[in-house]
RNA sequence: GGGCGGGUAGCUCAGCGGGAGAGCAUCGGCCUUACAAGCCGGGGGUCGCAGGUUCGAACCCUGUUCCGCCCA
């Protein structure tokens, strides 16, 4: 192996390896199948830092059930993003001085296409580069043939059903992208604006009412003037008229129990046009609805001569500047409101009467929110169960037609003979009712999330009963980010329980956000991401994804900057180093079979250590406490193996005893080996790296078996009794430290101990405890000699510790040591005194508590007398100040 | 306006009824032949604030304040 690891050449290498290999695919054993559905990534999608959180945990799950042996498929794909790539097409046919319109729908969707191959699915190599084990198989894409099948037939069962219907109602227009878009896909943003009063006059010259509006371009639409039934102020104009100022049209004064007699002058202009609430105002009252302005936001022929062909905010202007000049404009105020943005390109929302189509939702709601609440279904973290169910229970209908061309196309066809209206699955040919052969298809496409909310079965044939359907349905997980959950996890559920009669995966994890060092969303606008693809260029995808999980608390946003990638790095250093001694020492053959020599004390601390290790690992997977596992890979191959286990068997690598050595070799060669596989779904490139080099001939470790550790559970008390011995050597070295001993000092130590059981423990780490502090000599006994000059200190075991300081200290600094600890324990034992004197707690609280307490009691005051009396030595022969300590 | 989550070491967080923890940062000492991308050691916190329950509260309850997110 290199000096270096160098991640560049060995991920290309093994990524095509396992490819070659068909390693992502499942087995298709009998076995149960364990199935993950990636949330498909935009087809003009490039890696961010949330696609590498979120990737990174599936991958993480997928390789670790993999390696479980069971029927493990990680599906991929991405979809169409009907907005986001027509605008891209759009964009490059302006370029070119093109418009949509001048060549035509079929030729534009031609040219969409050509765009989706030559620069769509970018994010797909770059998954690979991260080292994502999906079946590329199986990758599906939204708008191929199979999903759009089972777009069409969604659609025709639910209009059969009667749950998609198409009406006139107000939806969110984004007059950039020229669609509708459903209420989902606006963002509501505070904005601070403003709030003009509007004086509009009374038909018959009286004084006429005060209107107060965020929009005053609206009221060229205004069709009515509304005021609450009770409000007294505005009793005796109900049912009068006012006259709409720059339209010169009479209007009525309504009463309607909408309205909030606080708010501006408890008077509102009703738009039923332009405002959701309007029009439902407009519906009691039977008011007319006037659009007016076009799917651009551009005023039309309604808004009147002198503000036609103005964009709306342009026309905002001039209708506040005729207004004041007509003086109708009673006052300007500064306000707080909250406008919504289109969340695909950011324009300001329009609120737009249109005709559209539909999908009630309240039907399939129902056995989705039941799925959750019989517990079929679950999140984690627990708590976006009550955001699920909160926004199921209020559910709106869905507005699923778009003004675009780049979709599925809405299979419905008007007669235009007869006007009769249908959804069909082929093109009809006449018309079944008239037989007129002329038909005509709706022109609008689908939300692109119709299509998606399928994706845990349409990417698995369905509507077609298909193996896979049949073995991978239900999925087992969803990983995915809380911003979606009302996009597509809730319908996916809804979608799951309607057309499989069941559910679509049974645990739902939605993971955090990730932003920058100082808590910003990542943004492109910001310039605040780092590249991913940098980032695995520099260190490689391993350190990436390892240092992602590691800082990634369970489900709550993630701070990410240069400075966190240093944990993946250092640790990918560490674990090649230790291979790399590993190699040196253990020649190929010595094998890493099951171990029959004499165990040391050591030896079965880190088996069971490694036991604890494995258990903790799963048990934190299956939870989704990914970044808990990851913290205990790491400390365990880090601070037990690295620190302690490989410290000590260096005594025997580089020692005579054959036997020994044959034997720690064997353990070396194990342990290294369970820890690369519980280390593999982090950073599966330098573990299938380590493990060729130094496994060879098994094959890639990614099909390994996770290590079965279980029987190395019964050395509980031989690994309490190694802490005992791992407390010594810290007290040995931080006294060390302390008196400033040189590590190249070498010293002799004496460890005294009542127990004989303990000072057995010591008698077998006699060399361990030596080589680890640079003992030049270690005593051991039940009331040892102390060093004529020494340094003193007692383990929580109740060891003494003494070092020999003879010719290396000075007494005021080892006095100085001394009160710093005496005044630590003396903290400690009055807080304990305190409980034990307390009567109540001695008489109430649990036997075995009490009984602990005094434990802790006894051992504290020990420590103190034998520190006190070590201090009290060194003063007493100080102040007989005979220089001889 | 409604809901949810959170204020614990300089930073990010774990602990969720019985001796205040981790990683990073910081400070001190080390080129000890796997690793200076390293090793060894140290310092640092009235656990947001105020009440209450309890023998005992970071942890449970109530109130309060600040921050973040979602919905209207």
């Amino acid at each position: 192996m290199k000096k270096n690891y160098d991640p560049g050449t060995i991920e290309k290498k093994w990524y095509r390896y396992w490819q070659d290999n068909n390693l992502f695919q499942p087995d298709g054993g009998s076995v149960p199948a364990f199935t993950i559905v990636i949330p498909p990534p935009n087809v003009t999608g490039i890696l961010h830092m949330g696609h590498v959180l979120n990737n990174t945990l599936q991958d993480i799950l997928i390789r670790y059930k993999r390696m479980q042996k069971l029927n493990t498929l990680w599906l991929p794909g991405m979809d169409h993003a009907g907005i986001a790539t027509q605008n891209k097409v759009e964009q490059s046919m302006a370029s070119e001085g093109v418009t949509k319109e001048d060549i035509g729908r079929d030729k534009f969707v031609e040219k969409a296409w050509e765009w989706k191959e030559k620069h769509g699915g970018i994010i797909i190599e770059q998954l690979k580069q991260l080292g994502c084990s999906c079946d590329w198989s199986r990758e599906r894409f939204t708008l191929d043939e199979g999903l759009s099948n089972a777009v069409k037939e969604t659609f025709l069962r639910l209009y059969d059903k009667g749950l998609i219907y198409r009406g006139t109602y107000i939806v969110n227009l984004c007059p950039r992208c020229r669609t509708a878009i459903s209420d989902e896909e606006v963002v509501h943003q505070p904005v601070k604006g403003k709030l003009w009063t509007i004086h509009y006059p009374s038909i018959d010259g009286g004084r006429g009412i005060m209107v107060a509006t965020t929009r005053p371009e609206t009221m060229l639409g205004d069709t009515a003037i509304a005021v609450h039934p009770e409000d007294e102020r505005y009793k005796h104009l109900v049912g009068k008229k006012v006259r709409l100022p720059l339209q010169d049209r009479p209007i009525p004064v309504i009463a309607d129990e909408m309205v909030d007699r606080e708010f501006g002058t408890g008077a509102v202009k009703i738009t039923p046009a332009h405002d959701p609430n309007d029009f439902e105002a407009g519906n009691r009252h039977g008011l007319d609805s006037i659009v007016i302005m076009d799917t651009r936001g551009i005023m039309n022929d309604a808004a009147g001569e002198a503000y036609r062909g103005l964009d709306r905010f342009e026309c905002r202007e001039k209708v506040i500047l005729d207004l004041e000049s007509l003086g109708l404009l009673e006052k300007v105020e500064d306000y707080d409101t909250s406008v919504g943005y289109c969340y695909r390109c950011n324009s300001i929302v329009e609120p737009y009467l249109s005709r559209q189509w539909f999908v009630r939702m309240k039907p399939l709601a129902q056995p989705a929110v039941q799925a959750v609440r019989d517990g079929r279904i679950r999140f984690f973290p627990d708590r976006w169960t009550k955001v699920y169910l909160h926004w199921m229970e209020n559910i709106r209908d869905w507005c699923i037609s778009r003004q675009l061309w780049w979709g599925h196309r809405i299979p419905v066809w008007t007669c235009i003979a007869c006007g009769h209206l249908q959804a069909y699955r082929e093109e009809p040919e006449e018309c079944p009712r008239c037989h007129a052969k002329q038909l005509e298809q709706d022109p609008d496409v689908l939300d692109t999330w119709f299509s998606s909310w399928l994706w845990p079965f349409s990417t698995l044939g369905w509507p077609r009963m298909t193996g896979d359907l049949k073995t991978y349905y239900p999925t087992q997980v969803l990983i995915t980010a809380p911003e979606i959950i009302f996009f597509w996890v809730a319908r996916m559920i809804m979608a799951g329980m309607e057309f499989m009669n069941d559910i679509p995966f049974d645990r739902v994890y939605l993971h955090g956000t990730v932003r920058d060092g100082i808590g910003r969303k990542m943004s492109k606008s910001l310039g605040n991401s780092p590249d991913p693809l940098d980032i695995i260029a520099n260190l490689g995808a391993d350190a990436l994804r390892f240092s992602m999980v590691m800082i990634s608390p369970r489900g709550s946003d993630i701070f990410f900057s240069e400075d966190s990638l240093n944990v993946g790095r250092t640790f990918n250093n560490k674990i090649w180093n230790a291979a790399r001694l590993i190699e040196q020492t253990c020649p190929p053959g010595s094998g890493a079979d099951p171990v029959k020599g004499e165990l040391t004390l050591f030896d079965k601390w880190i088996l069971h250590r490694l036991f604890q290790a494995e258990s903790e690992i799963s048990s934190h997977l299956e939870n989704f406490r990914f970044n808990e596992a990851a913290v205990t890979v790491h400390r365990f191959i880090w601070h037990e193996f690295c620190d302690w286990y490989l410290e000590i068997a260096k005594l025997d690598l580089y020692g005579d005893d054959s036997d020994r050595k044959a034997t720690v070799r064997k353990l070396l060669l194990l342990i290294f080996q369970c820890s690369l596989k519980m280390l593999h779904p982090f950073s599966p490139f330098i573990t299938e790296e380590i493990w060729q080099a130094l496994y060879p001939g098994k094959g890639s470790i990614m099909v390994s078996k996770w290590p079965e550790v279980k029987s190395y559970g019964g050395y509980r008390k031989e690994a309490e009794r190694v802490e005992i011995v791992h407390r010594v050597i810290t007290a040995v070295r931080t006294m060390r430290s302390e008196t400033h001993i040189p590590p190249s000092g070498r010293i002799r130590t004496v460890l005294g101990s009542g127990d004989p059981d303990v000072r057995e423990i010591l008698e077998l780490s006699r060399d361990a405890i030596r080589f680890l502090c640079r003992l030049e000599k270690l005593d051991i006994a039940l009331n040892p000699e102390p060093p004529a000059v020494r340094a003193t200190t007692v383990t929580q075991d109740g060891i003494d510790v003494y070092v020999d300081l003879e010719n290396l200290v000075d007494v005021p600094m080892e006095i100085q040591r001394l009160d710093k600890e005496i005044g630590k324990i003396e903290t400690e034992l009055k807080k304990t005194e305190r409980k034990l004197q307390n009567g109540n707690f001695v008489e109430k609280a649990p036997p075995e508590i009490v009984e602990k307490t005094r434990l802790i009691f006894g051992e504290l005051v020990g420590k103190m007398e034998k520190l006190n009396a070590a201090r009290n030595r060194l003063t007493r022969n100080g102040d007989e100040s005979d220089g001889n300590l």
